[in-house]
RNA sequence: GUGGCCAUGGUGCAACGGUUAGCACAGCGGGUUGUGGUCCCGCUGAUAUGGGUUCGAUUCCCAUUGGCCACCCCA
């Protein structure tokens, strides 16, 4: 390229300097030493993608194809409705749910405040938004339960590295007004068919919080077990003793996995209906067929669960962390908790990038959904004009049909028709138009034959079997 | 948020403190007039950004940005 900048005596810091913007006295987020309008970029210069973010590709798109189309047939299998809700709400939603002591509260929220001052955050999770809908809708008054699925863009400002990005897509249900363990069942269960469908492994462990009350007379136990115990526990474990104690049983740190493993589970602790409810969401697994292990030291980040909380990994990933799938539970008190009358709910949220990644691990092809049955190719003005009723021909009658119509060669045409993988051409030039004909080509053996042009479009469905 | 590794054309790799940064694949154009996927020839195209050390850096150093890995946590 063009001669370097080899010398550059002077104008360093001078360019950047009188660019500065006019210093208003913008309002003071905590530590926001970024000037509130950038610089602009020198002209030329590449813009580089966000970190965490990603573009997706058009030769990636036949995974999202295909897991959409998964997901759609599944939850219209099962009954649900899509709703979508907003990407950036007011962060009071996800502190008041997730919990201000959460991890997804603390750290991993893109957090800001909007020209008009309000806090405002893109959301992290699917669950809040949809419950304030819910809510907000008076979906209340609707026949219950209610059976919502949504597909979107969750945001959370975190290291990335592969299957974990800054932005990234969650297919998620939600349940609202059925109590019953059935139905915790057929959440879980919809999670795992949605992975199987995929020609994916999943392992579900699965646990139960039990309701306020078994909750609060297990962690006074636990704090009780771990009081003389605090010495031997991590940094983050003392802060999570004083704030959130049931994250202690979440620590990988050895010394704590240690303490923890003499902890008291929570299952002891479930009055009989949680207990009972447990027992029934399980009786409704095996009878469905989805195996799973319990698990009596899964948590789950959130503080809004109660009773059934659930998490799945991949089936043979056997390192100490795999990465989640997916997960959810029961949140029977959340919808009050923001203002709605008392609803039972449930729901799980699964990770899209992390399901399409799993796929490719497994080297399991989505097939290409676009390959064409046919590409048209022309030589000359009139036969152009001929090639394009038969491409509509061809098109009205159900044949997948593709053409580059600016391109003149022969050759090139058909060197386009072999890349697409198209598997006959139909060829359209001088000769044909005077004839009335069209020349089919079988990409594959490369035999041609001389069919009518009004009768091209029924040859080729029968080629094609398609009838 | 913590620690580590890394950064060369669209992709995958190579090289060197010093004249034209090499290869493969892809892309584009040819191998004459209406025939692709094989073959042959040619062309385009890169040292992430900003500083520093040096006579000279793409190579060494620092910062920034980004990627990856292990944590934390999660999808």
């Amino acid at each position: 390229m063009a001669s370097k900048n080899t010398k550059k005596p002077a104008s360093k810091s001078a360019s950047k300097a009188a660019s500065k913007p006019a210093a208003k006295p913008a309002s003071k987020a905590a530590a926001a030493p970024k000037p509130a309008v950038p610089p602009a970029p020198k002209p030329g210069s590449t813009p580089q993608l966000l970190r965490g973010m990603r573009d997706t590709l058009p030769s990636e798109q036949k995974y999202w194809h295909f897991v959409r189309r998964r997901i759609e047939n599944l939850t219209r299998a099962y009954g649900y409705e899509r709703i979508d809700t907003p990407l950036l709400e007011e962060t009071g939603l996800f502190v008041r749910s997730a919990g201000k002591y959460s991890d997804l509260v603390e750290k991993e929220m893109f957090t800001f405040l909007d020209k008009g001052g309000d806090n405002v955050s893109l959301r992290p999770e699917g669950s809040p938004g949809v419950v304030r809908a819910y809510i907000n809708h008076g979906m209340f008054t609707l026949p219950q339960p209610i059976k919502l699925y949504y597909v979107g863009s969750m945001f959370r400002y975190e290291r990335p590295q592969a299957g974990r990005y800054r932005e990234h897509h969650q297919f998620g249900i939600e349940v609202f007004g059925d109590g019953n363990p059935a139905m915790d069942a057929e959440v879980v269960l919809l999670a795992y068919l949605f992975y199987k469908e995929l020609g994916i492994k999943t392992l579900v462990n699965i646990n139960s919080l039990g309701c306020q009350q078994c909750r609060q007379n297990y962690l006074t136990e636990l704090m009780a077990y771990y009081k003389p115990k605090r010495s031997h526990i991590c940094e983050d474990c003392k802060r999570r003793y004083a704030k959130n104690p049931l994250r202690l049983l979440d620590c990988k740190e050895p010394d704590c996995t240690a303490v923890r493993d003499g902890a008291p589970h929570i299952v002891d602790f479930l009055d009989d209906e949680c207990k009972n409810h447990l027992m029934r969401v399980l009786e409704s697994l095996d009878e469905m067929g989805v195996p799973y292990v319990l698990n009596p030291h899964l948590v789950r980040g959130l503080d809004y669960y109660t009773r059934t909380v659930f998490e799945l990994t991949p089936a043979d990933d056997q390192s100490q962390t795999p990465q989640a799938l997916g997960g959810g539970g029961r949140y029977d008190n959340l919808v009050e908790q923001f203002g709605g009358r008392p609803t039972p709910a449930c729901g799980f949220g699964l990770g899209l990038e992390r399901a399409i990644l799993q796929m490719k691990t497994q080297e399991t092809e989505p097939p290409d959904e676009f390959r064409p049955d046919i590409f048209v190719a022309q030589l000359g003005d009139n036969a152009r004009r001929k090639a394009f009723q038969m491409f509509e021909d061809l098109r009205s009658a159900g044949i997948m049909v593709t053409a580059t119509f600016s391109k003149n060669a022969l050759k090139s045409q058909l060197e386009t028709a072999n890349r697409l993988g198209a598997r006959y051409t139909a060829i359209i030039g001088q000769k044909e138009v005077l004839d009335g004909t069209v020349l089919i080509r079988d990409m594959e053996s490369g035999m041609q034959e001389i069919v009518d042009f009004n009768k091209a479009a029924h040859e080729i469905r029968k080629k094609l079997g398609k009838g």
